[in-house]
DNA sequence: TTTCTTATGTACTCATCAGTACGTTGCATA
DNA sequence: TATGCAACGTACTGATGAGTACATAAGAAA
């Protein structure tokens, strides 16, 4: 952005910079249409051959841009992974108190997993993976666990967050906004955000009646 | 036991009764033994041969005792499903207000999810599912679904819990306590019965401290 | 023009399972 | 004793799908 950029008209020739992008392009879109086809079948269930056709294209071309299968998946769990882990470092650079900063972060989790890449971590099962890709994925998972109990500690230590088993508060608040993934289909009503906002409140405050 | 029985000796010989009463044990046991495989291991990877395996019988006679995979995988879910279906009946007849009615049930629906069937319930995805197949377990789920709508809606009515959208608070309430589902593993530490408890309890307390 | 490289498709192999045909054994009944 | 039926197991079929060998086409480079 710093330097001006002359317009070229779109030409059918390309640039070695241009074969580059597209390449990265087409390993988005690869990635893209098989999230979508584990999210919608199950990982198991959803053959590379089905998101080969869903881009009109051919099984070995898959394996050209992304390894096997188990690869394939591990890419996406791994963007979801650090969409989360994005928004915890967010969320801890914020100013405000521990439930302040707490509930930022549940409203970007919450939408984080009913978005394609978010989804799919929730709804992956470790145990369709390999030894090591178990490993890998746990190891992340447990980087945004961690860091969901830190802001619920930091809340129950400055008084914002009432004095609660942290292990158990942030596995409650985890589980009911992964939820969301197992089944949010997009399909409207209400926004993702409004639909993470609204749930975020009710554990916030809780169901009983606040004097 | 309203006439005295004679007391028998262990004999290889079977009555009829005893054939039908064997018949009975055995489909329990292969139902027990596949929902066990299928929360280890995910329905479509598990495979029917293995169920098999782990009674040391053969596949044929599974399907002796329980129709193809899917009938085997809808009769644990029906199971999971009527131990919740049971429990919002019980919540219903009992005494209190809707909060305590609805704490009630909710214990027992987190503690259920934590059993065999209720895992296997909270873990099968719709989609591995044949179209008639899914119409009944989504039946049998909008029912429990609206019992606990029911339970929120009662106890908003009666003034113990908070003026909320019943829809939105039922379904956090729910993912909440269907989380334990996908990672309780009996391994130990704190008993369903104590996880339910203390989960139940954030979700009514909610996390924000109490003046 | 020849050759190398990149991008892609066709057409396989091989493994895994769901589901089944059919045999066997043993008890029960006629 | 003959016949039927219940309870299994062995050994298949057929489909599906991951992964691969190899051909091809088109541009880039020499």
């Amino acid at each position: 952005m710093t330097t001006p950029e002359q317009d070229f008209i779109d030409s059918p020739f390309r640039s070695p910079e241009d074969r580059l992008r597209e390449k990265d392009q087409k390993r988005e879109a690869v990635l893209r249409a098989a999230v979508r086809a584990f999210n919608a079948r199950g990982f198991q269930a959803a053959s590379l051959d089905e998101v080969a056709a869903s881009l009109r294209i051919s099984k070995p071309t898959i394996y050209r841009y992304l390894g096997n299968k188990e690869q394939v998946l591990l890419e996406c769990i791994t963007r979801g992974l650090e969409l989360l882990q994005e928004a915890a470092a967010e969320a801890e650079r914020e100013p405000g108190n521990g439930l302040t900063r707490l509930t930022h972060f549940l409203r970007r989790y919450a939408e984080i997993n009913m978005d394609d890449f978010g989804r799919c971590v929730v709804r992956t099962d470790d145990n369709v993976l390999s030894e090591e890709g178990r490993a890998h994925f746990r190891a992340l998972k447990r980087r945004i666990d961690q860091a969901m109990r830190d802001l619920v500690a930091a809340g129950v230590a400055d008084g914002s967050i009432a004095p609660l088993d942290v292990r158990m508060t942030a596995f409650t608040l985890a589980g009911a906004l992964n939820w969301p993934g197992q089944w949010y289909a997009a399909q409207g009503e209400q926004s993702a955000e409004a639909l993470a906002a609204t749930m975020v409140d009710v554990l916030v405050r809780g169901i009983a009646p606040r004097s």
